[in-house]
Formats: structure tokens, C-alpha cells, sequence
DNA sequence: ACACAAGCATACCGATCGGTATGTAATTCG
DNA sequence: CGAATTACATACCGATCGGTATGCTTGTGT
């Protein structure tokens, strides 16, 4: 049970690989400077991680895939009110005062951008979060539909692929102009989109 | 006024190193696969590119930059319905059948995402294309809102901000998932936005 | 306490990176 | 036609890339 040394080592590499990577994208992603933050060196970095490739694979699945799993995922998935805490999840994100959020935009996105044409392994990874993004954002309105927030003819599939792609859409021009009074505006015209789906406009 | 030889040596040069930065990246992007691809030599690249960072941003200003102009800007600009014919781009491309447009995502917003947090001469280039884009839509929506067909209460400017971001969302996912039926699907959803803005919602 | 494996460090490898120095062929201009 | 500049080719450079082979140190099970 105690928590052994090689745990925090490769943990330490993990967490070291993933800023790295947030930072430079995967490729230009460099083993040395991952070293170097961490003061370990290659025999401890070959001995958790074959490659490069499955040490970027490790990053996605199990920090990437964590973080969206924590302030996303399973806020919607435990909600009563989920599109409520949709919108709440709007808005927070809309007003993200971290700077390095807006001008290194969102790890998953920046990863699919890059390196799903290159690598079927990356897509494959990268896209299992992606769906389960969308499924939760799909089930929040569906089950909303029932109780009648959400109206009924709407189409929740394709509804939770364009929130969660215009999401993402609004993250990445933020990035890119690294304004987040840009991003501000952005995210309130996608939570206008939300609550034109609902059957009372109000709240 | 003849085309000089060496216009054509620096054009086969731009649009090669286009392909392999829309393929690869700019900074995976290799020098060394553009030579094989045009069949020219470091001499030659040198000669019209002091380094590899101008000819990426001689890519954006003349290659990239007049793609947009031709398929989006100009139109939307000589348009006398510029909604109908926002529209009608929206569905176009929604409708793309070569899938490379799917695959390889838009060259502006790849770069962005992957060179605005680290170059700033990037970013200056990337977001002057980027402003004309959204300026060209906000000034569509303001002109339709002078003859009544976008609704008076519209944040003509906000609205363009979400367009713009949401496209380059709907491009982004579909090109991670490489699904041009989500694609569809998506950009469905934001011609229905946009069709929410209208005054009549019909055609 | 001893054997053995796990954890990690050091040194080195070939390949590729962007970039440069120099030479030659083609073009332009007086 | 001849000189000078432009346009390109060839060969080479140091730096960095991801990856490996080897050895030492630390822990673990018996």
C-alpha cells in the first residue's frame, strides 16, 4: 500500500511529459527538456516508458483523459440538473482567469490537431475521450428532454457534437488571438446556443 | 513581364512546403522532404527563404492567406445577400467531398493552434487572417441587419467571433475523428445558429 | 544474510535537424 | 561580346533528436 518510489518517479515523468507536451505539441515535445525539469535521466525514463510514443499515450490516457474526467465529465454525469450544470460549466470555463489556459489551450484539442492524421494509436486514444465528452453532454439533454427542460424536437446527438465542437472552436481562436475577453464573448454566444434548446428560456 | 524561371522555383517551393506544413506541421515540417518533393536543393531554398521560420510565414501570407481570400473572403464580400450566401459556404463545406479537407484540417487554424503560444511573428500573420475572416462575417450580419434580415437585437460582432470559432471547431473535431458525416452533422447545427439570428426563419 | 531483480545513471549511437560556405551554370545588362 | 549578378547545386557543419547498452545502487523476498 505505501506508495512506492517508482511510482512517484514515473508520476513525475507523466506530469513533466504532459506540461512539455500542453506546451510544445508532441513532436516538437523534446525527452531532453522532460529530463531536465524533472533532474531524472534517460534510464529512468526508458525504464517506465518503451518510447516517446507510449510515453504521449500514457499522458492521454491517464492525465488528459483525468483532468476532463474530473471538471467535466463526472460534474454532468452526478448532476440532477445537468444542463444547468452545463451552463455553469460554460460559464466557469468562459471565465477562466488563468492565462496559461487561454494561451495554451486545451490539451486534448491541441493533441487531436496534431497528431490524429499522423498516428491511428493517438486518434484511437484521443477520440475515446472525445465520444465520452460528447455521450455525457448527449445524456445531460437527453434526460433533460424527458423532464421537459430541454424541447422536444431537438436533436441531442448532433446538439452535443456541435456544443462540445464549438467548444472547443471558442478554446482554440481564444488561444490563438490569447484574448480572453475574445473568449468571454465567445463562450456566452455557445450558452445562448444551449438555451435556445431549452423549452423556457428563462434562468 | 515574362514569368520569370525563378517566381516559379519560389512558388514550387511555397506550395510544397504548404503541403508538408498542412500535413506534418510547421516545426515537424522538413526541410528535406520539400526539397525531395520539388526535386530542388538547400541552394535553392536559401536563396529565396533566408530561414525556415520566413518561408512558413511567406506560406501563411501568400498561400494560405489566399486560399481564404478566394473561397471565403472575396465571396462574402462581393455578396449582395451576404447571409444567403454565409449560408451557402457553410453548406459547401459542410458538404466537402475530398477527404483530405477532413483529414488535414484547415491550414489556418492548424497553424494557429500550433505556432500563436510560440512565435509571435506567427501569431501576427495567423491573426490578421483570422480578423479579416470575422470582419468579413460581422460586416455580412451588419449589413443584413440594415436591410431586415438579421434580427435587430443581434451582437453582430459577438455572433461573427462564434461563427468564425465555431467553423474552425467543426473542422477541428471531424478532422480528429476523420468523419465527414459528423462533419455534416456539425456544421448543420451551426447553420441552424446562424438561421437563428434571422428575423424570418424561412428558406 | 544473501540472491536476485527492479530502479535508475552514464555514456554512447546513428539519423536527422536547420543552416552555411563555396562552387558552377544561367541570365541580365552595359 | 564580356562582365556582373542572379539562380541554383554540392558538400559539409554543429546541434539535437529518440533510442540503446551497460553498469551501479537500492530495495525485496526467502
Amino acid at each position: 500500500m505505501v506508495t512506492r518510489q517508482t511510482d512517484l518517479t514515473r508520476d513525475k515523468l507523466l506530469q513533466a511529459a504532459f506540461n512539455e507536451i500542453h506546451l510544445h505539441g508532441f513532436q516538437a515535445a523534446s525527452i531532453a527538456n522532460i529530463l531536465r525539469d524533472t533532474g531524472l535521466t534517460k534510464g529512468a525514463l526508458y525504464h517506465h516508458f518503451p518510447t516517446k510514443q507510449e510515453l504521449g499515450l500514457a499522458v492521454i490516457d491517464e492525465v488528459v483523459s483525468e483532468l476532463l474526467e474530473k471538471w467535466i465529465f463526472s460534474r454532468l454525469r452526478e448532476s440532477g440538473k445537468p444542463v444547468q450544470t452545463l451552463l455553469k460549466l460554460i460559464d466557469e470555463s468562459g471565465r477562466k482567469t488563468e492565462l496559461e489556459a487561454i494561451v495554451l489551450g486545451c490539451p486534448l484539442n491541441n493533441l487531436m490537431q496534431e497528431m490524429s492524421p499522423l498516428d491511428d494509436e493517438f486518434k484511437a486514444r484521443l477520440n475515446r475521450i472525445l465520444s465520452i465528452w460528447q455521450s455525457v453532454v448527449e445524456d445531460a439533454l437527453q434526460r433533460e428532454k424527458k423532464s421537459g427542460v430541454v424541447r422536444s424536437d431537438v436533436d441531442c446527438h448532433a446538439a452535443a457534437l456541435f456544443i462540445v465542437s464549438a467548444w472547443e472552436g471558442c478554446v482554440g481562436i481564444a488561444k490563438s488571438q490569447q484574448s480572453m475577453k475574445n473568449f468571454s464573448l465567445c463562450m456566452k454566444q455557445l450558452r445562448n446556443y444551449v438555451q435556445s434548446l431549452l423549452a423556457v428560456q428563462a434562468k
